[in-house]
DNA sequence: ATTTAACTTGGTAATTTTTGACAAATATAA
DNA sequence: TTATATTTGTCAAAAATTACCAAGTTAAAT
């Protein structure tokens, strides 16, 4: 990486998908009390997510993409890209991870893979 | 992606974790059961990991790795690899999700984390 | 075919994690 | 102030993970 991207990304902030939703939420002019009902939580517990202090799975995603209007794969990759940066800093893991994790995403994809086997 | 590509990911087979392990154990002339005492782990355990179906967390990754006497930095790539696209496979998410999670943590590693904000 | 060792699989109980709901505290705005 | 919005902590229920055990299968050898 150039110093000069390094640079770019040790001062501006990056969006984090808390971030993403409430910019999307206050873009519609919503509270966190209505968003918060369309996908059946309270506010508290979209608070938390606003601030990245988890809760959230993929049916509430699901609903949030439709009560924001947004597009449900765009959602799912500000979701799952914070997750994943999340355990590889967590994990301490080299940023190579995601290079293989892709090849191996685009195998499974192109391999008609057994749910039994990945047991999902 | 060219179409040589695409066909080589369909027909090779693609090394998994389970896979991974299991080769380094038979290098090693371990079998299950000795492996798995290492690691603090039954033989079934062990078995269900190199299968796929699951199991394991970080404390038995750095018992595997020194057992198998392999780079920690290796095994925490190829174990995460395959759980992050397992999720981008489940969650059916588009694979650009890679990307942005490769930015994501090459920010969250240039500024100091706080701990308390990502609760980890 | 029988024996033996290696491996796989399923069940289950214990533990841990995640979740949603509530309420109190704090902040923001009118 | 008063009202509205957001944040935070706590708690119990629900869900997921895990270790452990035992039964079942496979494979190799003789």
């Amino acid at each position: 990486m150039s110093k000069i991207t390094k640079l770019n990304l040790t001062r501006l902030k990056m969006e984090s998908f808390g971030d993403y939703i409430r910019r999307l939420r206050v873009e519609k002019g919503l509270n966190q009390t209505e968003l918060a009902a369309k996908i059946g939580l309270d506010s508290g517990g979209l608070s938390k997510v606003e601030n990245g202090k988890k809760e959230l799975k993929e049916n509430k995603l699901l609903l949030l993409a439709k009560a924001l209007k947004i597009d449900v794969a765009d959602i799912k990759k500000q979701y799952l890209s914070e997750k994943f940066a999340e355990d590889c800093f967590k994990y301490k893991c080299p940023e190579a991870v995601f290079q293989l994790a892709e090849e191996k995403a685009k195998y499974y994809k192109s391999v008609n893979i057994k749910q039994s086997k990945l047991k999902f």
